[in-house]
DNA sequence: TTATATACAAACATGAATGTATGTAAATCT
DNA sequence: AGATTTACATACATTCATGTTTGTATATAA
């Protein structure tokens, strides 16, 4: 058996990723080979070559099935959830994302080899400024959001929207590394949405 | 040359884990080879073979020269500092460690390392489990230090001190992924102290 | 002072992993 | 219907890293 249709090859090419996602979780993207990957598709590395040029080129395209859906599940909740005052917009986007995670496994897979499992040297360093690019725009939004807050008269006034904006992302990138190397749900997972609550409930008036 | 003397041995020995540290740093854990460890410390394998098992091995002893040191300082900060109130002395060992990293090259390096240049897998999934309990034992210690700082009416009386000692937890772990993954300090390494600052203040009364 | 253990270097053997080249049957185009 | 791609499988060549073994000069111990 060769030769499949059109979308028969579209489909054992989301295959090869599904399985290079399951193997670079249990193995690290370093020691993974594109034989292990064929492997676990049910394939040789012949298809796997045929469809990525490299591992490399496997790893950005199983990324790209998270990073640009994240990209927009953000300006959706900060801009279309104009019913609810700004804080909790804010409270809703920090715990909608970590419910994403809980309830999509590619999601919380591809993040758990981002951060575990992969060593950002050489092109992959690349990768790495571009997250850190996006947390800075994260946080311009939720600065901009706490602005709102402040004129709307939810925020607490004593407090500067910038700060607390920057202090919300730090709080939430290590909220965010805490979920995820906390595999076995033992000791982070589970307060997730108090700790959430708790972050939120300083900012209010 | 060969057949040092018994210091000369142990000149050697950490003369391999300097080079380690620094191939790591470049090429990351993967993919650095022996030979290159060798090279980088003027040695041949053999050398590196004589010290230490393989690379894993070789690992762990870079790493404990720097973690070892850290469990220390942390209950030097929290313990001795009697002449600060708490709140001060959570600020304090916040800012020390981050200062710590910006005077110390080698832990520096080596956070970097374990951030960014490592795959958390296989046996290497034990030395995570000890990050996060690391972690745990300092949110314990934060929130023995807010509940004193309660009870000397530094603390806002409103706030719960086991919330605000997670929150702070995650509020340094995620600036301490911030701080070294901004290797070049554009971004987020600047403003360490300011943020520190501002988490603080909202403890205050 | 001689024997032995030490601290390496050099050589060897083996096992992957990669990329490419070739083969091939079926789908698609003309 | 025949020619040509396509979507893979199979085979090949090469490079590279590992671990081990052996060699050896010198500390060190007896």
């Amino acid at each position: 058996m060769v030769r499949k249709t059109k979308e028969d090859a579209e489909l054992t090419r989301a295959q090869i990723i599904d399985a290079a996602r399951e193997v670079f979780l249990s193995r690290g993207v370093s020691k993974t080979t594109m034989e292990h990957i064929a492997a676990q598709a049910g394939l040789t590395r012949g298809a796997v070559y045929w469809h990525f040029e490299n591992k490399t080129d496997l790893f950005h395209a199983m990324r790209e099935r998270v990073f640009l859906p994240l990209i927009d599940r953000m300006d959706d909740t900060f801009l279309n959830e104009g019913s609810h005052d700004p804080i909790t917009r804010v409270e809703n986007f920090l715990a909608g994302t970590i419910e994403h995670l809980n309830d999509n496994l590619e999601t919380r897979q591809i993040y758990e080899i981002m951060m575990m499992k992969c060593e950002y040297v050489g092109e992959f360093e690349l990768v790495m400024q571009q997250i850190l690019s996006t947390c800075t725009s994260i946080t311009e939004k939720i600065c901009a959001t706490y602005e709102r807050a402040k004129l709307s008269g939810h925020l607490n006034e004593t407090l500067d929207p910038a700060e607390l904006a920057m202090d919300t992302n730090m709080f939430f990138s290590g909220l965010l590394h805490m979920w995820v190397k906390d595999t076995d749900g033992t000791k982070f997972r589970y307060k997730a949405h108090d700790l959430i609550k708790a972050h939120i409930k300083l900012r209010r008036k």
